[in-house]
DNA sequence: CAGTATCCTGTCCGATACTG
DNA sequence: CAGTATCGGACAGGATACTG
């Protein structure tokens, strides 16, 4: 009945963005190519997955546009996993649920940091909007229906359509 | 034989976060959280979600605390669902993932963006860190195993782990 | 309005065996 | 080493009916 993914409202880019990586292994098959992992039998051993899930979701994540197949030697013919520009563009992604998992779900210590290659000095990884540099939280940043919404995606954002379209200095 | 959701590495906080939202819908019911959907009610109007689901989703959210479930009146008894300090904590995810749709899933163009509410400009979220305001991209920054990490989590990181500890000024 | 109760289906995933 | 092929189980999710 359910041809694919399809979750309310698809114009959301959230919702798009879940369409690719939403099965629980493909995050955790992303987190570990940033760790370096290319090649079938890494991600294999570090995340203990069957090599059939596994090579769906490698397939999955290919053909999403987030991994590149790439033959590294020709006899016999071998391949690696490499991220593309789509897959390392989710790395804020990544760092982002790192960081919530971090303050919320570990009672015994952090296990894994962002940090400073150079200094070994950790990270405090916050969103921020890169022009200002101001940081992305309420009740001053919102989101809002955008260029190419549809009805229904402005009906949603109405309250804060109206304030983009006012473009005025007072607050809503 | 899979007692319960558990992949990989559990110590690894993106794994832990992965638990506790890794169904799709709760990602998404989320989201409409943050648009201020509060009841039963709105949040299947908007996500077009079968009832039980829903409320099994909705009890996951609570139960993991990231929802609240509270009396808003009591004859007949209503609840609303509002996001605690977790939940709210999970914005930058979101936002996160928002714009890596927005960047890589919108051949139409974007369908929602982050505004400054105050006058409307569209805002470029980007990750940094809270000290120093650098922009957290590779290579300068990565991650490493933490003070809490177990073996295997430390023999991932290895290479950034020895940066770490010699706290020196060299590149790795 | 705010859910619960049933029943059913899809598919994600695990286990295992096998191949170039 | 790098996968494919097959089988089976668990559960998320869908459809629908029903209740206070």
């Amino acid at each position: 009945m359910m041809q694919r993914k399809s979750f309310g409202n698809m114009q959301c880019p959230i919702a798009r963005s879940l369409e690719r990586v939403g099965e629980w292994w493909s995050i955790l098959i992303l987190r570990d190519a940033f760790q370096g992992l290319t090649r079938f039998d890494e991600f294999q051993k570090s995340l203990d997955i069957a090599p059939n899930i596994l090579s769906r979701r490698l397939n999955a994540l290919v053909e999403g546009g987030m991994l590149e197949r790439r033959r590294y030697t020709d006899h016999p013919p071998r391949y690696e996993y490499v991220l593309t520009e789509r897959g390392r563009d989710f790395r804020p992604v990544l760092l982002a649920m790192l960081a919530w998992g971090n303050k919320h779900f570990t009672p015994e210590g952090k296990a894994v940091v962002v940090i400073d290659r150079k200094t070994g000095i950790e990270a405090d990884p916050v969103l921020v909007d890169r022009a200002s540099g101001r940081l992305l939280a309420e009740p001053d940043f919102g989101t809002a229906a955008g260029p190419a919404a549809d009805e229904r995606t402005r009906r949603r954002h109405a309250a804060f359509a109206v304030a983009r379209e006012q473009n005025g200095a007072h607050h809503v």
